[in-house]
DNA sequence: AATCCGGGGAG
DNA sequence: CTCCCAGGATT
C-alpha cells in the first residue's frame, strides 16, 4: 500500500532549516560571497557544482583549490590546451565532464557574459537539471529547489515514501517539496533561495545520512514520518541492482624510465585522456607482440579497478624495447587512473 | 525509462 | 566485500 504524498511536510519549515544551516555551516572554498547581497562568483560556483556531480564534498575540495589555480577565471580555462584541462581533472571521474566544462567556457567567453537564469545555464553542456537550479540559485538568486540524492533522501523520510531512490516519483515529490519550502521564504532576502538549497544538501550530506541518520541532531526531528516511525533508514528503498560485469585485460606498458608508450583515446572510455596498449586476452597480446616487433614482455603482477558496474583484473607486462614507435613523456599527460596503476606497478618492479 | 560514464570512502 | 555519492547525455 503506497501512502499518499505529503509534499512539503507539514511542520518542516524552512527557516528551522535555515537557522540550523547558520549553526553549523561547513566552511567550503566555494562557498564565499562576492557582494552584500549575499549572492556568489558564477565561475568558482560553476566549476564547484560540475566537480560536485556524483562526487563526495571530501573528494572535491582539493581539486577545486587546485583547478582554480590552474585555470582562475574562465577565460583562462577557455583558452587552455585540453590535454591541461584533462589533466587538473585526472582522479576525479566522470571525465566527460571536464570537456563539457571547457567547451562551455568557451560559449560563455564568446557570449561575453555568464547566463543568469537556470534555462540559460542548463543550455550549456554538461549543466542539467541540477546543476542549473544550483548555480542559478546560488548566483543569481533565483527561486528554484535543487533535486539531489541528498535531498530525495530527506524528502523520502520526512514523508514516509515508499519510493526508490532512483524512482521518478520520488524526483517529483522532491522538486514539489522543494518549489513548496521556496514560497515561504522571505522575498527581500536574495540569497536565500541558494542558502535553502545548500541547506537541505548539507542536512542530507552531514545528518540525515543514507547510512546513519543522526536524527538527535536535525532541526525537523519532530515534523518527520520516519523519525515518528522510527524506522529512517527504511527511507528511500534501494535502487534496482544492476548486473556486475567481470573482464579481464593485460595492460602493455612499453618503455623505460618516463618514456611509455600511449595513445590517446578517440572515443568511448575516457575520450582525451591517454592509455597504453589494452589487450583483452593473451592470443591478443601474443598478436599485437608479433605486429609490433617486439621482444617478449615480463608478466609484472595485476591489480583490481571498479568502474561502476564493471570490475577489470589488469594484469601488467612489461616490455624494454622501444619499438620504433612514438614514445611520450607521461609526466603532466592526462592518464587515467588503469595506467597510472600500471605505472606504479611498472616502477616499483623495474 | 534505461543505460552508460569513475573513483573513493564508509561500513 | 557492498553501497553510496551536490547528475548529465544519449538512446
Amino acid at each position: 500500500m503506497t501512502k499518499p504524498y505529503v509534499t512539503g511536510a507539514a511542520g518542516a519549515c524552512p527557516a528551522q532549516l535555515r537557522q540550523w544551516f547558520h549553526g553549523r555551516r561547513r566552511e567550503l572554498p566555494w562557498r564565499v560571497s562576492v557582494g552584500a547581497d549575499g549572492l556568489r562568483d558564477p565561475y568558482r560556483t560553476w566549476v564547484a557544482e560540475i566537480m560536485l556531480q556524483q562526487t563526495r564534498v571530501e573528494a572535491v575540495v582539493p581539486y577545486f583549490e587546485a583547478f582554480l589555480a590552474h585555470f582562475p577565471t574562465v577565460d583562462a580555462l577557455a583558452s587552455a590546451p585540453e590535454d591541461e584541462v584533462l589533466a587538473a581533472w585526472a582522479g576525479l571521474g566522470y571525465y566527460r565532464r571536464a570537456r563539457h566544462l571547457q567547451a562551455a567556457a568557451q560559449t560563455v567567453v564568446a557570449a561575453g557574459a555568464f547566463p543568469i537564469t537556470a534555462t540559460e545555464w542548463q543550455a550549456l553542456p554538461g549543466i542539467g537539471p541540477y546543476t542549473s537550479a544550483a548555480i542559478a540559485s546560488l548566483v543569481s538568486g533565483e527561486r528554484l529547489p535543487v533535486v539531489d540524492g541528498n535531498v530525495k533522501r530527506v524528502v523520502a523520510r520526512l514523508n514516509g515514501l515508499e519510493l526508490r531512490r532512483d524512482a521518478p516519483a520520488l524526483h517529483r515529490a522532491s522538486e514539489q517539496a522543494g518549489s513548496a519550502w521556496m514560497k515561504q521564504l522571505p522575498t527581500a532576502d536574495l540569497a536565500a533561495a541558494g542558502e535553502l538549497n545548500e541547506a537541505l544538501m548539507e542536512l542530507g550530506a552531514t545528518v540525515c545520512k543514507a547510512r546513519q541518520a543522526l536524527c538527535g541532531e536535525c532541526p525537523w526531528q519532530s515534523s518527520c514520518t520516519a523519525f515518528q516511525e522510527g524506522n529512517p533508514h527504511a527511507y528511500p528503498l534501494p535502487p534496482r541492482k544492476k548486473e556486475v560485469v567481470a573482464r579481464r585485460l593485460q595492460c602493455l606498458m612499453i618503455g623505460a624510465g618516463k618514456h611509455w608508450r600511449v595513445s590517446q583515446r578517440q572515443s568511448g572510455w575516457n575520450p582525451g585522456f591517454f592509455e597504453p596498449p589494452l589487450m583483452q586476452s593473451g592470443e591478443e597480446r601474443e598478436q599485437f607482440e608479433a605486429a609490433h616487433a617486439l621482444l617478449p614482455g615480463r608478466r609484472l603482477g595485476e591489480f583490481s579497478h571498479a568502474i561502476t558496474n564493471h570490475r577489470f583484473r589488469i594484469e601488467v607486462w612489461h616490455y624494454p624495447s622501444e619499438g620504433g614507435e612514438a614514445v611520450k613523456a607521461t609526466t603532466d599527460l592526462a592518464l587515467t587512473t588503469i595506467t597510472r596503476k600500471a605505472l606504479a606497478i611498472v616502477q616499483k618492479s623495474i
